[in-house]
DNA sequence: GATCATAGTCTCGAAAAAGATACTGAAGAT
DNA sequence: ATCTTCAGTATCTTTTTCGAGACTATGATC
């Protein structure tokens, strides 16, 4: 199958240089579970791990502690443990990630504006 | 395994219901592709189908089909086809699509923030 | 006469994402 | 004594997504 490389992509449409990369986005915040739990982050503040569980339908333990991990490594949530019995682990939503709340109002305009 | 559902989210997080729904956003505009394509027909304006696969790196001509008829059906895209040979199909954003607008200059915002 | 371009469809298979299930260990409640 | 809570891990299976390749029609070009 012949497909375009980035490079020539580029080459033959060099407008396209000032279009912000959707793949590397998508490597951040993509998936079923991510939005879902940085949304809750951002707007209602830090969360316990089975507080989360809890707040999202559908979601399960593995998948969960996944995100939570992919997250942590791209630096949009922190995790703090306490060192209690039973334990205790908090999630943070970074700086990082709050300043995606400009993107989700404007995510939650459209969705109003096109559910009529 | 047991998760949680919908209503008992609710239920138990009643401050949950003014977040947007993003299962259901990402229904239209999930996906690896969608968002790549939407934002060519929005900054760029209407392209033809080779013209689309040409400015979009990796993409085949099966899953660009795919996409753009999903986009299609939710009105997001219009698709018109002209009656010569060799055939001729243009693909333009709609108005529900244009009001995408918004969100993808936050995105690129928060990237440009985001990237150093 | 062979090749190219267009905009697809169809079938098959691979890869990635998501999900189910079982297990841990220590404390507190029933 | 048993059950429940907490925050996981490990392994396996299923589902979804993605992609490769061949095929179509017609007209123009080399």
């Amino acid at each position: 199958m012949v497909t375009t490389s980035e490079a020539e992509a580029l080459e033959q449409h060099p407008e396209l240089a000032d279009l912000c990369p959707m793949p590397d986005i998508a490597k951040l915040i993509g998936g079923k579970w991510k939005l879902i739990i940085l949304q809750i982050l951002i707007f209602k503040g830090t969360k316990r791990f089975n507080e989360l569980r809890r707040m999202i339908p559908g979601v399960t333990q593995t998948m969960l502690t996944n995100q939570l991990r992919a997250l942590e490594r791209d630096k949009l949530v922190t995790r703090k443990v306490y060192a209690e019995v039973p334990p205790k682990v908090e999630y943070t939503a970074t700086q990082r990630a709050l300043d995606l709340e400009e993107m989700f109002h404007a995510m939650h305009n459209w969705w109003l504006r096109a559910g009529d």
